[in-house]
DNA sequence: GTCATTTATTAATCTACATTAAGGCATAAG
DNA sequence: CTTATGCCTTAATGTAGATTAATAAATGAC
């Protein structure tokens, strides 16, 4: 468990990596991505202040995803045990937000998935770049460039 | 922690009870599934025999998901404690299985997704109705439908 | 058994989003 | 300064899957 910082861009963790450790997010923004079997980036979370960023997967297993830093991150690093018996709960709440993240995708249309997002996360839309969000959204940037002119029509 | 039969339809779990329960499936098939707010269901996940079915939540949060038999099932309900110090590795599974579903509803095709079905639930096929088939891999049945055409013709 | 309800299939049409391509703004490098 | 590189936007075109509707098959209630 100790403290540490890391730059923009840096990569944390890349899947198949064994031994993997969770982060609690003290200043900056990290991700988790997979990259699907056509080489697309898929975003599957943001961790700003305050978050802990874990791999799901067991010890034994290897990595699933990669994880790396949006902006220059001050986080603590810790074993998974620790997080296991100390931290349970915030990593449910990381499976609440997934379970969240399969319905949005199952269900809502583009501009629903955008206005879900700017309401969970107000502050990241300015922070990350708009193909990222479009990552995140499960969308192309193009069309959430389209998104983004008809939200601002409405108003 | 004991042994429980339900009949299939029945209702184990819904929305927003609290003092969930863990599932543990001796045989039989369970699914949990969200209604949004289009009222629409979306199934999550099925537990086959061997398959542990236990919502994301903690002890003070309301269930988010819906939980019931397609079959009559016989169960050992557990405490979630007792889950959470003794079977983590399966629970972590399923969010594991939660993160490929994201994977897969943002990159893959309605083809894909009933490959990658078929292939992870050989069985399951055959056991429960199209529709809810088609509400897992979050299409409609009549797009189910074309897939398992087109499936059968290239052959 | 009959009748009603739910489910699955097929086809015709529609639409949301992807793809492609082009142009405008940045930031950084020489 | 100029040029290159990456990112965002806009518009035109294409397409996978949704929607609608009709028909058939299966399931369940009585």
């Amino acid at each position: 468990m100790k403290r540490i910082q890391v730059k923009k861009g840096q990569i944390l963790q890349r899947k198949g990596d064994l031994h993997t450790k969770a982060y609690e997010v003290k200043s900056g923004l990290l991700r988790s991505y997979a990259i699907d079997e056509k080489g697309k980036e898929h975003i599957f979370l943001f961790a700003p202040e305050g978050w802990i960023m874990a791999d799901s997967n067991d010890y034994d297993q290897p990595a699933a995803l990669f994880i790396d830093a949006l902006e220059d991150t001050i986080l603590i690093e810790k074993e998974k045990l620790a997080v296991k018996v100390h931290e349970m709960s915030k990593l449910i709440k990381r499976l609440n937000v997934l379970q969240q993240r399969v319905i949005m995708l199952m269900s809502a249309s583009a501009i629903e998935r955008y206005e879900h997002f700017i309401e969970t996360y107000p502050d990241i839309v300015q922070r990350v770049p708009q193909r990222m969000i479009a990552s995140y959204l499960g969308i192309t940037p193009e069309a959430l460039s389209t998104v983004k002119r008809q939200q601002v029509l409405k108003k």
